[in-house]
DNA sequence: CGGTCCTTGTGAACGAACGCACAAAGTCGC
DNA sequence: GCGACTTTGTGCGTTCGTTCACAAGGACCG
């Protein structure tokens, strides 16, 4: 199905094919990082930076080592040093203009947000299909009409679309960005998205979420004692207990 | 490590531990079943129910065995049995109040949200920390101070509660919520919330899509050619191509 | 009532991710 | 400069999840 991932088995080279469960561990561990380094801490070892995260040190060390060898055995890491890598790895080095698609409750709440900017994310531009929210202002950004969804797109280089529109308009709001060049998509409406190959959409689904605690309500609320714990990963169904630090 | 999970291998016995990737599945393949219902499709087949999740059909059938036998050999499943069978599995046949702490930006949109309601959830009670927000009325709530908490959980056997205050109260808040007797917590703050054993955490955290994103951008943006796909799941790190409909 | 066709349910192979445990590598004290 | 100590980086076994492929089960037609 994938071309050619995983160059070199477990212990593939630098920088290459680094696995997905890891990507997805990658901006929690910066987060951390980042706050570490702004309190002053220059210098932490694999075991307190995986308390801070909630895994395994063995975990985040593996994960750390598909970028590189970064650690000093008998030390622990730079921060700084640290931080750098992981942002270069995820692309952080470089500017993220975005663009959100439906202005409603959500796209509001999404456009005021102070916290895409200090992960080297910017909102360019807010799109929305009904006259009466087009010309609005949010946030020192004006909303403009569907119509200017190509052309700004472009004019932007926004790589990145957000969808906050109601279920049934997702498909045709992703279609038109996707026409009009954006590759990679955060879709909060509950829909399956068909995009093209080359496209990646990552979705997130309140209800979803909300449906799987239910389950776990039920589950441990049903046969009595035993609670239950889960796997890890960006995929762990829910935490169960987490004790410790920072 | 886990106390007596799994229980007779991969044909473990009706209802009893469902893995873990599958429970992250049943709400998405739920809400289909429902719009099918709606539209009055009164069966399916694996492999159609499969296209309109987004997943292999052999996939769908396996997820769907741990719940029991609910299908029919040579014709498929029937939409509203099994949307009770699911519904049963996920606990939400009951009615879940769930309270919301932070009503800011985010605790605003989330209150008026009208998608909860239509799944089994109900918005029972809203508080924040802040005077000036405490009294507002939000969608028929009226937002409550912090010392109410304990008591309004206890009374209304709220066992869900919602995190959307900035990060730094977010371990505070979450102590409370425990301490008041909820079990399963969903945290929009991006921070690790340490929680005693037995009490669910999700997370979602924005930030950390979009730089996940941001990755797949860069390595797709980098190399030339090879697009990029992945596995499927809810730790899939991106969707990659989708073709079809519902 | 028997044959044919369709779709489910699942055994088994494969692959990804996790955790253990330890050797290698470097630091620090003396 | 050497030895003891600390912490990284990783080989390996295990668990979990996905995919394939097919036999079993049932509907429907004639
Ligand atoms: N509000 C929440 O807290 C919340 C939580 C989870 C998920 N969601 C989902 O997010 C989405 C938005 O929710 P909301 O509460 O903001 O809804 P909303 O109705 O307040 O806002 C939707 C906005 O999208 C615009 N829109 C509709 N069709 C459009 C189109 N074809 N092109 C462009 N814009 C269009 C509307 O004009 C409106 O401004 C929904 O899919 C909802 O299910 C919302
Ligand atoms: N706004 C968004 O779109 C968005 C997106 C992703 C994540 N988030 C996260 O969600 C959280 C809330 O975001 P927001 O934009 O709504 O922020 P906000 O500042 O608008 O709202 C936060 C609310 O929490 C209340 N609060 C603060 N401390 C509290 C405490 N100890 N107890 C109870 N309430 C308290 C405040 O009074 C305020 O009303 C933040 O952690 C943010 O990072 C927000």
């Amino acid at each position: 199905m994938t071309v050619s991932r995983r160059a070199t088995g477990p212990g593939r080279a630098r920088g290459r094919g680094v696995p997905d469960a890891t990507v997805a561990r990658l901006p929690l561990y910066l987060r951390i990082l980042r706050a570490l380094a702004e309190q002053g801490t220059s210098t932490v070892s694999s075991e307190e930076l995986a308390a801070a995260a909630g895994v395994k040190s063995a975990k985040l060390r593996k994960d750390l080592s598909y970028l590189g060898s970064y650690g000093t055995r008998g030390v622990g890491y730079d921060v700084a040093y640290l931080v750098y890598q992981v942002s270069r790895e995820l692309g952080l080095t470089q500017d993220w203009p975005i663009v959100i698609v439906g202005i409603g409750n959500l796209g509001h709440a999404l456009a005021n947000y102070g916290g895409f900017a200090s992960r080297g994310f910017r909102v360019a531009a807010l799109f929305d299909a009904d006259p009466r929210r087009v010309g609005e202002l949010v946030e020192d950004h004006e909303v403009l009409p569907m119509g200017e969804l190509a052309p700004v797109v472009g004019e932007l280089g926004a790589a990145i679309g957000v969808i906050a529109t109601p279920a049934g308009a997702a498909q045709g709001v992703c279609d038109r960005l996707v026409a009009a060049g954006v590759r990679s998509i955060l879709n909060f409406a509950p829909a399956v998205l068909a995009v093209p190959d080359g496209v990646a959409v990552r979705k997130v689904d309140l209800s979803i979420e909300l449906q799987i605690l239910a389950f776990h309500e039920q589950r441990n609320a049903v046969p009595g004692p035993v609670p239950d714990g889960a796997g890890s990963g960006p995929g762990e169904l829910v935490q169960t207990g987490r004790r410790s630090r920072a």
